[in-house]
DNA sequence: TATAAAATTTATAATCATTATAATATTATT
DNA sequence: AATAATATTATAATGATTATAAATTTTATA
């Protein structure tokens, strides 16, 4: 228990950031909740054991997260920012019937763009939209199955 | 005139859409405005010609476009919703430093992701950040070069 | 052509995510 | 412990988008 307390807040203050209980909460919440939460996904799970918590904070913390690469923003519905924990490069589907949105592998380092030959790149991103396989063949793998949202 | 007016219509007719006048003209301004204008671009200029324009046309009218592939939204930034009247498959890169959005050719095809071989995918995204080549080097073309946004 | 129905546009209010502000609480420093 | 710096909180403000209902325009029908 302290010892992952312990490691979160390692983590945070080699990124220079004061590792607050508030802070390592919620970086515990998006390492443990990979699957993009939203701002209140984030604030309703953690309020029910930090009650003075404040969605500002949230706010706050991740803006830091952000700009220190602890977490990437997702972009892909204009009214619904969400967040990933794995910095890595990869892509994202958004399935248009459930919501749910899939991590995938992608090479996008390869996309090799020639008219940003002497463009500055800094972050490049790849989401797919459509309906993901649990919506086209519903039932089939039910029982069997976990859902995750 | 009329002839502009008429090919316009014309483009509305075919996907189903009844060409009024304002319908007519938001097609026009996308159109030839195809530097990824906001509602607010849209709404700002037009309202210029045509004083009763109200914004909830421009948005209603936007979301028919979409369900019929005359426009297509480019989400990068969450508070900042821009259309693009060009849909075929292409790239579009964000100054960081300016805002500007630029377009860019890739084959995005090509990008083959084995773990979505069951899902549907309708669309495709990509996109980057950064810095344009215009920001990195101010001034240098300052005095020849047209500035577009 | 007159009238009724349907579709479109408009003005306005409501919603909701995010940001800003200022007060309070916590932590670090002298 | 006192003071300064930082973080958190509660609350208000902002602003884009959506919802609603009235007004206008267009279309269909008698």
């Amino acid at each position: 228990m302290n010892q992952k307390i312990d490691s979160l807040a390692k983590i945070l203050i080699e990124k220079n950031i004061k590792p607050s209980y508030q802070r390592i909460r919620i970086l515990q919440y998006i390492n443990e909740n990979i699957n993009h939460p939203t701002v209140d996904n984030i604030f309703n799970s953690l309020v029910k054991e930090i009650p003075t918590l404040s969605k500002a904070t949230v706010y706050n913390t991740l803006e830091l997260f952000e700009d220190a690469n602890l977490v990437k923003v997702i972009t892909i519905e204009d009214n619904e920012t969400r967040y990933d924990s794995r910095v890595h490069n990869h892509g994202h589907f958004k399935c248009e019937s459930c919501g749910s949105i899939y991590d995938f592998e992608v090479d996008i380092d390869s996309l090799v763009v020639n008219s940003l030959k002497y463009f500055k790149i800094n972050d490049k991103n790849v989401y797919f939209k459509g309906i993901c396989s649990r919506c086209l063949t519903p039932n089939k793998f039910l029982a069997k199955t976990k859902i995750r949202k």
